[in-house]
DNA sequence: AGGGCTTGGTTTCATCTGTAACCAAATATC
DNA sequence: GATATTTGGTTACAGATGAAACCAAGCCCT
């Protein structure tokens, strides 16, 4: 029988890696840009995808619907992001950059490229390449019944 | 100049990972044993280690100060740890497992070790160690100034 | 068409987490 | 040896997070 050894266990190293990793982004974006991270994700989709509704947004980024609701309400008071009226569901909206919000994704997309890049110096292609399959497989694993 | 992708940004996919994990890890620890993971870190760091005192235990399991102390009180009140007086420096303590304490892990260690197992059931050997060494040169690169 | 039921989103509230203030003991400085 | 500085740990407070209550709007039935 394998004994546990904390430094070993990998949810522990994957939690204290992300904690790293996140730790560093957020404050660089909170810093060059005052955004959170949510906030960060909202924005990246609707740069992908131009009109979408909160829910879509949700189920793209990993957000659940308060975090959301709240990244989209600070983002419209600063003028990044509008709302539009769904004709087909009046309970639903959609969801849109503004030529600011779009200008703030340009600024900061580089930026975050070149954050990546940072914490990647020492990797190489194939293996930047497998760290992202282990970590959808992990995940999947995760999310499983 | 490569473009950015949400779904394929490391700093997401590590983020999105971790969280699938720690979710499903502490589910489990805190319905089965009434644990948070940080009461867990401490835990099992003093099952490997006997006698820490709080800033030890600390650094040992990347948690902060404050983390410890709530952790210790918390563990303390259910009787599952005890302080000594540390006699060399009057302002800090030695904590250790009561035997309920080393009990309760002997009882979880079994649990996480099969917890992890089933994380990583389509996972071979080489996988498992080389997501582990990523996870840790990226953390590394994430620490680093 | 009208009364339940469901669904998309927001708000409220309770908890968690992290920063900063704090206290006490130890060390350094004079 | 008194005073200032640093260090280990706890406490207080504030911002972040998530579950549950809530509010509309749509759906579904007869």
């Amino acid at each position: 029988m394998s004994e546990l050894r904390l430094h070993r266990f990998i949810p522990y190293r994957l939690s204290v890696a992300a904690n790293a990793v996140s730790r560093r982004i957020s404050d660089s974006y909170r810093r060059r840009f005052g955004l959170k991270i949510a906030e960060w994700r909202v924005i990246a989709i609707l740069a992908e995808n131009e009109r979408m509704t909160p829910q879509d947004i949700g189920s793209k980024g990993e957000l659940d619907k308060i975090a959301v609701s709240r990244s989209a309400t600070a983002l419209m008071d600063r003028g990044l992001l509008l709302q539009q009226r769904n004709p087909e569901d009046g309970r639903s909206h959609f969801l849109q950059l503004t030529p600011d919000g779009r200008a703030l994704y340009e600024e900061i997309a580089p930026a975050a490229l070149r954050l990546e890049q940072e914490l990647l110096t020492c990797f190489s292609k194939e293996e930047r390449d497998l760290l992202e399959s282990l970590l959808r497989r992990i995940e999947s694993a995760a999310n499983s019944p």
